[in-house]
DNA sequence: GCTTGTGGAAATGTCAGACATTTAATAGAC
DNA sequence: GTCTATTAAATGTCTGACATTTCCACAAGC
């Protein structure tokens, strides 16, 4: 794999790191196989050797790369990639041809976290939680009606799930929401593509608000599972 | 806050991320107050600017610290820091001194999801899987006996979880396991310290492995909750 | 032939200095 | 007093040189 495959650089060290982790995480080199060298990344996209070292230096932080001096650099393997880091979170944003291992796998952790959280969030939730939970559903109702919103509809369907794991009170799981917002996005771009489905799907989401809003632990985890289910089905994790 | 109460330098921009890190993890400075300055750093621990800058960037990557030209370097309020950062999970380890207000909160994570990966196991746990869960079990029976190997008891304990999640066969849990590993460690010492009731603790493990082996998912999810109970009594977050 | 050592090439790592850019504070004009 | 221009101070960037590590080729010695 070359490097004149890859979309023109718009500067900014951080813009060439996006770029070049795009790249990887589509599977563009074989992981093992040897990752172009410095020089020759900063002619090809004219920028300056410290530039690309440091947006290597975020790859290498991710577990995307492996540098060593003398050697050169190495692509890991997908095994040896670091998902949970924010900066993949932020590469992944927007990313339609992710590689579908790496779907799968983020969607069975959400099929069997996300019931967890709800249920902790119908005990831990206060007042603002609920309100946030209920401002994302009015969103989602609103928006479901014309077809011109469906961006708009997924930004409040992201919001009601990241008000989910917000709601739970706790530090990591917080931060687990915010890590999987970029692919709660993409699965929902993906799932309204091919089902047709808008009824019910905001019926299950209002099940897990009213089940929050009651402080009902078991219904709430059983109701995040059924947000959940169909999608699941599609992608053959679940049974 | 100033540099002067941080142990020496011993060498390698690492090395200084991990020392300043480390400092903030327990709370050395005030969040929303300033840190030292560049130059400062550098010419406290005789390093060079590049140096401080890397290990800067580092914190910076994690969400310990702001970085703004012109204003300085801010320190983040714990809400902002990434706690799933492999970078954190680097520097947690050996740290005993931690902020309680993190301790628990990444206890309550475990709590909740510790469960649910062990019950995941009991789907998906392949020979090797439960190869790994005996070795560690054993490991753990055989340095029970003694006091003088406290030490390898812990170690054996860390490789049991870790080889719960490993088992769930799924690459966002396995990559939780790793990064808990610290606190698992600092939690094993903690209570270790304070309970006696090792003979217990070998039987709750036991429960685990063999609801595993047998892929009972309920009994495995039961099993795991009870090995983390009495600890979460202790530290006040289950009733 | 096999091992061992030695040299050089090639890659990343480090350093030092100058300069650019951003931000906040300050002094001055009106 | 308020607004504006200047200045100081901090981080950000570029550049060139040098250091260090690794690998490979080649030759010496057993």
């Amino acid at each position: 794999m070359t490097l004149d495959a890859l979309p023109p650089h718009q500067g900014g060290a951080d813009n060439l790191a996006r770029l070049l982790a795009q790249a990887l995480l589509a599977g563009h080199w074989q992981p093992g196989s040897t990752f172009p060298r410095e020089l020759d990344i900063g002619s090809h996209f004219s920028v300056s050797r410290n530039q690309v070292r440091n947006a290597l230096a975020s790859l290498t932080a991710a577990g995307l790369l492996e540098r060593t001096a003398g050697r050169g650099t190495r692509v890991r393997d997908i095994g040896e990639w670091h998902l949970l880091d924010p900066l993949m979170s932020g590469w992944m944003t927007g990313l339609d041809n992710l590689d579908p291992q790496l779907i799968k796998a983020i969607y069975a952790f959400r099929y069997s976290a996300e019931p967890v959280v709800a249920g902790l969030a119908a005990q831990a939730s206060q007042a603002e939680d609920i309100e946030r939970l209920e401002n994302a559903f009015a969103g989602m109702e609103s928006s479901a009606d014309n077809v011109t919103s469906r961006d708009e509809h997924a930004e409040y369907d992201v919001a009601f799930h990241d008000a989910t794991y917000r709601a739970s009170h706790n530090l990591v799981w917080r931060q687990m929401g915010h890590l999987l917002r970029p692919s709660i996005m993409a699965l929902i771009h993906h799932s309204q593509h091919r089902t047709n489905t808008l009824d019910d799907s905001l019926a299950r989401h209002r099940h897990v608000l009213e089940a929050i809003r009651n402080r009902d632990v078991g219904a709430a985890e059983t109701a995040a599972k059924e947000v959940l289910r169909r999608t699941a089905i599609d992608l053959g994790i679940a049974t």
